[in-house]
DNA sequence: CTCCTGCGCC
DNA sequence: GGCGCTGGAG
């Protein structure tokens, strides 16, 4: 049963009280940070924790500290500093969104959400996080931390189910302080509590600033009954690992890699044909006469 | 095994 | 709305 508006509208200033002693100091918020470094933090966020993101930040940061510094560079630095991060397309998406950037907005990251939502690899998310917390104003910003917390505080389900970012944006905006800095403190406290605390396997409902709040815990917590989420393909022996595979392989070098050295990474042909094909049709490889490079432009 | 600050494209 | 995309940690 979703909660009354009255107890709805306590939600907001727990979490941000919460939030003011157990927010991680994450370099990313502090005071000091451009737009730029919050962007550059997002986008290695995507589908991507934390504690593995940090290291490379700080080299972006220290590397490519504005937009033109990066966009001056071939996207092969980019993919290649990229490393392990996984999905490397948004490494070739962040080198494109910094030279639009460039071009569109003379070497500033834009303050407009719908400029924002025009760079590319910057979606719903992404372009309403650095709104909020690159610039301090006041949008809802959904992840799937917040998307979990609003399912159980609010709704009293134990899972949010798939996403549906109109539907989600309007809930999260229901629960979003007027003032500007309390917005932006509740769309970063929510997302902290998703994340460490309204865990999704264990949640932690000892320490939580809303538990007396919440409608799934207030209900018994009952079981999730909405739509499976479909199981992730076992990894091994899969094509997304022969992509890794090859893409190590590229990024090790600053030569072509000859389509045989490619194939004595891989037992399965097919498997190494598909995962080439695949990574020149997302422009993370490029076939040359020596074999396979990463893209310079 | 599941989960992770999503996105672009079909 | 559904699918594919990386890799590591718990």
């Amino acid at each position: 049963m979703p909660q009354p508006v009255d107890v709805r509208d306590r939600i907001a200033p727990a979490v941000v009280a919460w939030f003011s002693d157990a927010a991680r100091p994450l370099p990313w918020r502090a005071a000091d940070v451009s737009p730029w470094a919050v962007l550059v933090s997002e986008f290695m966020l995507q589908q991507t924790q934390v504690a593995r993101v940090q290291p490379r930040w700080e080299e972006w940061m220290r590397r490519w500290p504005t937009p033109a510094a990066l966009a001056a560079e071939p996207a092969s630095e980019a993919v290649r500093a990229w490393d392990r991060l996984g999905y490397p397309r948004r490494a070739l998406w962040l080198h494109r969104a910094a030279t639009e950037i460039v071009e569109r907005h003379g070497g500033r990251v834009p303050r407009d959400l719908d400029a924002l939502l025009a760079l590319q690899g910057i979606g719903p998310y992404t372009a309403r996080a650095i709104a909020a917390f690159a610039f301090g104003d006041r949008h809802p910003v959904v992840d799937t931390n917040t998307r979990r917390v609003i399912a159980r505080a609010v709704d009293g389900r134990a899972e949010a189910g798939p996403p549906a970012t109109a539907r989600d944006l309007a809930a999260m905006d229901r629960l979003l302080p007027d003032e500007r800095e309390a917005a932006h403190r509740f769309n970063a406290g929510a997302m902290e509590l998703g994340a460490t605390v309204c865990a999704a396997r264990a949640p932690r409902c000892d320490a939580c600033p809303i538990a007396e709040l919440c409608a799934w815990r207030n209900a018994g917590y009952p079981a999730y009954d909405g739509p499976k989420r479909a199981r992730q393909a076992r990894f091994e022996g899969s094509d997304r690992e022969a992509r890794g595979l090859v893409m190590r392989e590229l990024r090790a070098t600053h030569r072509p890699v000859p389509r045989d050295v490619l194939a004595g990474l891989l037992a399965d042909d097919a498997r190494l044909a598909r995962a080439l094909d695949g990574l020149v049709a997302d422009g993370l490889a490029v076939a040359t006469a020596d074999g396979f490079a990463l893209p310079e432009a």
